[in-house]
DNA sequence: CGTAGGAGATGACGAATGTCATCTCGGTGG
DNA sequence: CCACCGAGATGACATTCGTCATCTCCTACG
């Protein structure tokens, strides 16, 4: 029998993909959490053979939970098909990525695979994966678009950042030419759709 | 037996919904699509008593979708609680508006509800709803925001607006300062919160 | 030791943005 | 008929952005 803990902020697709899950013989979902920063504690308490997580929640990410959990085997399940999120899943040593819109088959075999010792990665979220390559940014960089994707001036950027205002907009700048944009709302939304922020 | 037609782009998310709800003794899930615009023949073919309908899909959006068909009887299911989204449902004449982080006892007493003829509204969602009041946007604020929140320049949100690029510079000048927001990126992320783009 | 290279700062400059006051021109209501 | 109002245009102006070339440290590395 796999335990497996199910971490997702929606109630409902919890309870439902748990109700789908139970159908299966070897699997048993031995609990549940809403919140990333729940997980940890479950993991310690129950013990399960396979974690599965959703990306986005509050308290913290899937993905940052996933890099606090070393040697535990992980599935990400996920509704975005971010190039940069099956990247950072993948150096935090998660072996199964699979989307939202895959069927209940296809992520009971991902968990027995994950279970096995095996990987199951998505196609077509690998395949484009591989395309994007990984972010063309640096981590200043990274971190001046995030702000600014947050609504921050130039300024509280710099703030922010401990830095001063001409390098914030070089940054930016270069981050914006790096991505192809046209301007720092186009930056943001390229690095956005591409999980690099 | 209430017959229910099901939205969502999500294959697992709608399946799971789907054998959560089939073990609801007075409810059969009759139909599912995982497209906007595959709704309205679905709905021809199978006549459901209740339509089930994501907000965020591919083809239609499940709004738009709600406004396109009168008189049915629909319940909306979402991840996001933007209030403007209530707003709009509640004007396409839509009866429920249940959040996907409720759980299944909810879905399901919400759509006997709303087969009944009867509302049934997330009381958080509907509270905020209360709170957020209406857009202040008008039409021509909203569209330009729209179009500078995909990356557009000024010139070209002149341009697929037919305005002068001055023109466009005061609607969005104006939008920023309705919303309270200290630059375009800020004004766009709040009227995205809000449902308002 | 010497030096290449990266992080950050600076200054300059043109282009885009944000803000205002003002003007035009079709309605619309009295 | 006329005053009024809202959508849109215009022009002007101060900022803020986006871009570049250049300069300073600091660090890794041969």
């Amino acid at each position: 029998m796999i335990r497996v803990l199910l971490a997702d902020d929606e109630q409902l697709i919890r309870q439902a993909i748990a109700t789908l899950l139970g159908l299966e013989a070897d699997i048993a979902v031995v609990a549940q959490v809403g919140r990333g920063d729940q997980v940890a504690a479950a993991v310690a308490e129950h013990r399960p053979d396979v974690v599965v997580l959703d990306v986005e929640m509050p308290g913290m990410d899937g993905l940052t939970v996933a890099e606090s959990l070393p040697g535990q085997a992980m599935l990400i399940l996920t509704s975005f098909g971010r190039p940069g999120y099956l990247r950072r899943a993948l150096a935090a040593g998660v072996r199964g990525f699979i989307p939202k819109d895959a069927s209940a088959d296809e992520l009971a075999g991902a968990i027995r695979k994950v279970h096995a010792g095996g990987r199951y990665l998505d196609p077509e979220m690998a395949a484009s994966a591989m395309m994007a390559g990984e972010s063309p940014l640096t981590d200043r960089e990274r971190d001046a678009l995030a702000l600014a994707a947050r609504g921050a001036s130039v300024t509280e950027i710099a703030g922010a950042l401990h830095l001063s205002e001409g390098t914030v907009r070089n940054y930016l700048s270069s981050a914006i030419t790096k991505l192809g944009a046209g301007n720092r709302i186009a930056a943001i939304r390229t690095a956005q759709d591409m999980g690099w922020i």
